[in-house]
DNA sequence: GCCCTCTGGTTGATGTATCAACGGTTGATG
DNA sequence: CATCAACCGTTGATACATCAACCAGAGGGC
């Protein structure tokens, strides 16, 4: 592996590990939601009418069926979701929408915190790109890989 | 939060969750290993003598105490390293030691693919430019927020 | 000396992620 | 129609991460 692959993968390692272990840990201090917790109501939130099947949500997420299944039965215990009709529509509480209101204004500070402010235009655009080609070579593979 | 912020962070946190996925999960289908095993064995075969005081694994790796001392606990039930001295030195066992090789070139061989390979010299230069700045930028404020 | 605090390591409890296995429904094929 | 296969959602088992509580030893200040 040649050096300046070395170093970067080093770096965004680091990165990656410090910016999201310090996210989540403001999130859960603040608001006692876990980022698991806010992806769900997140997308849950931004669904119209805030409820939505399953399946949407695990196509949306891009989670593992078990996954989603022990997250959301530990979230209606704690009363943000419902779900309605076994298996089929899950549905934002008061208590959930309050929570996901405040969560979103303490993740959006956070992210343009750490993430936003520290980067320019050019950085932002650079980092885009350079997603959007490892996420593309990790889809083309996945077929390769049979699955 | 601007568009190109937005977008960043997205794309961004698209390529966290799926590419140390995907290495992990073809990490530990080929060799057993998680990710937390590989980062202690790695760390302990780059460390001269592959022993380490138990400090200067959780300094080096950022972990924190509980973390390493319940991951050791497990890692020794499986004949990973030993212990010797209650508390103080870690060893690598030869088990341990033949379980990293392999692991690290399935590693190499994995970032190669997916990250190095994907991305021109300007790229990685860029992405470790962006990661040196937002870790900086947490550096900076674990002491603002007293720790 | 005595106490106090700080730090290093351990332990238990809880939440989370993944895997394997199961039951139920649906749809295609014979 | 009967069967088979594919998929949904659930559950249990296991590993991992984090938090709080605990014990033990090392200094520092009195």
């Amino acid at each position: 592996m040649t050096a300046d692959v070395s170093a970067a993968w080093q770096a965004y390692q680091r990165m990656r590990v410090q910016l999201n272990g310090r996210i989540n840990r403001e999130l859960t201090r603040s608001t006692g939601l876990s980022e698991a917790d806010f992806d769900i109501l997140f997308f849950l939130e931004q669904s119209g009418e805030s409820s939505v099947t399953s399946l949407a949500l695990r196509c949306g997420l891009e989670w593992e069926k078990s996954r989603l299944s022990h997250q959301l039965r530990r979230m209606e215990q704690r009363g943000l979701v419902v779900k309605e009709a076994p298996g089929a529509v899950i549905r934002l509480t008061d208590r959930g929408r309050e929570q996901i209101a405040a969560a979103r204004a303490c993740h959006e500070a956070a992210v343009r915190r750490y993430f936003g402010d520290v980067l320019n235009a050019e950085q932002l655009a650079a980092l885009t790109a350079i997603s959007d080609q490892v996420v593309a070579r990790l889809t083309e593979d996945r077929h390769a890989t049979r699955r």
